[in-house]
DNA sequence: CGGTGCGTTGACATTTCTCAACTGTTGTGG
DNA sequence: CCACAACAGTTGAGAAATGTCAACGCACCG
């Protein structure tokens, strides 16, 4: 192999210990793998495949973005997931059907994406356990998260969302002010927790009213946790 | 293996290969796979296991019906999912984290479950690739589907939910009395919607009203498909 | 200095839920 | 076979939670 080749196999390999999926393998394994990819680049908009094609790989973002949507039968693009670096996707293409069930656009630019080549990928799948056993703990792993996340939005209320996140986050101090530092700008953590960044704010200007908390910037002070927890418990708005 | 035995281990290889993991397996496969399995019964309301332990096995639901539950600080009981006949359960515990996340209690009676223990399983995980693949295969699928449902839910109103869940529904008749039959319950189709049966009644009232449909029982008469398509879409309300 | 984008706040609209009453059906025990 | 309980479904009235729209301050950046 070329010394230019070796770079980009190192920059692959770089972007896949980085995902969920293959984050507990050797370096061996991951250079393995990283023989399997191709780096490829496109500009914003720019169409990764479309619905129906037959699917030979799938894709690791390693900077930019894509969007995954599909066109319903009246031509309304309805977007299905929109993807940001680190994150891997069509990997049921290539295991499950067959074909890509959706269109993939880059949304960034430049947008690199590492294509993962179906064929010597599965080769290697077959050849090493640990590759399998990975996959399928990550897999699982993010299926029950989402399965949480799931319920929770339709049975819990925003409040209480907000409440369990932040109990989630890494706290300073151990005596009543807490404190903790959001680790998202506050619309993103907003996004996430599928509420307006209005109703964010209204609900940390509340709970300030409330004397339960202070915020400054994106550092929190939280002085009754308590109450908080009863919040999270869906007792109390 | 002796006759008992034997009607054993066919049981619970027609639960596997019902199972999304193993619906693609060879009759063979399935079989080696049986021969990892014990069939466990429960009564409503007793532990199968609790948060913590260390988790040697995952689940196969066969009859009846558990609950995935997590105990709060303050002893309060958060119900995790709720799963039935036909599901599986725990896998992450076994490939992830080396303990159960969560709590697990019977809530049918009797419930039947197939635990596919650990140790030989993951041997035959390592020799046999086509679980692997077969695995991540559903894995994946399960993991699009559930993406799709939680940004339906945080983005789209309860009325385009359900329209779409109607047009995804197998439909009899090709001209426009369009007929079909919900395969739930109303009282279900809305927890599946994540809505009150209350609303999901309104909304059936409303497009009756306007003359989009007709209901009679579990049975829809479809008149105006364009116009229910649009709702899906988030267009009218 | 002016622009751009985040965060905050207010007023208001809307969706959806809650509670309550009523209907119709189903299944059960007398 | 009937009466009655239990439950799914419907409908109405009102309340609550959250979203929408609009205005404004404030920081950051060219």
């Amino acid at each position: 192999m070329d010394y230019h080749g070796n770079m980009v196999h190192l920059a692959i390999a770089e972007t896949l210990k980085r995902l969920p999926h293959f984050r507990t393998l050797s370096d061996d394994v991951i250079a393995q793998v990283s023989a399997c990819c191709r780096l490829r680049s496109y500009q914003a908009a720019e169409t990764v495949f479309m619905e129906g094609q037959a699917a030979k790989s799938f894709f690791v973002v390693r900077a930019g973005g894509v969007r995954l949507y599909r066109l319903s039968a009246t031509g309304r693009e309805q977007v299905l997931n929109n993807l940001r670096p680190g994150q891997s996707f069509a990997e049921a293409a290539l295991f499950n059907f067959g074909f890509f069930p959706a269109s993939c656009a880059a949304t960034g630019s430049p947008t690199e994406l590492v294509e993962v080549l179906g064929q010597p990928f599965m080769e290697l799948f077959k050849t090493d356990e640990t590759i399998a056993a990975a996959m399928v703990g990550s897999l699982c792993q993010r299926l029950s998260v989402l399965i949480e996340r799931l319920d929770e939005l339709s049975t819990v209320s925003a409040g209480a969302r907000l409440a369990r996140h932040l109990l989630k986050l890494p706290i300073e101090g151990t005596t009543p002010p807490l404190e903790l530092k959001l680790p998202l700008a506050k619309k993103d953590l907003a996004a996430h927790l599928s509420i307006t960044p209005e109703t964010l704010s209204r609900l940390f200007g509340r709970w300030r009213d409330r004397g339960l908390m202070e915020t400054a910037g994106s550092t929190l002070r939280i002085f009754d946790v308590n109450t908080l927890e009863a919040i999270a418990d869906g007792d109390g708005a």
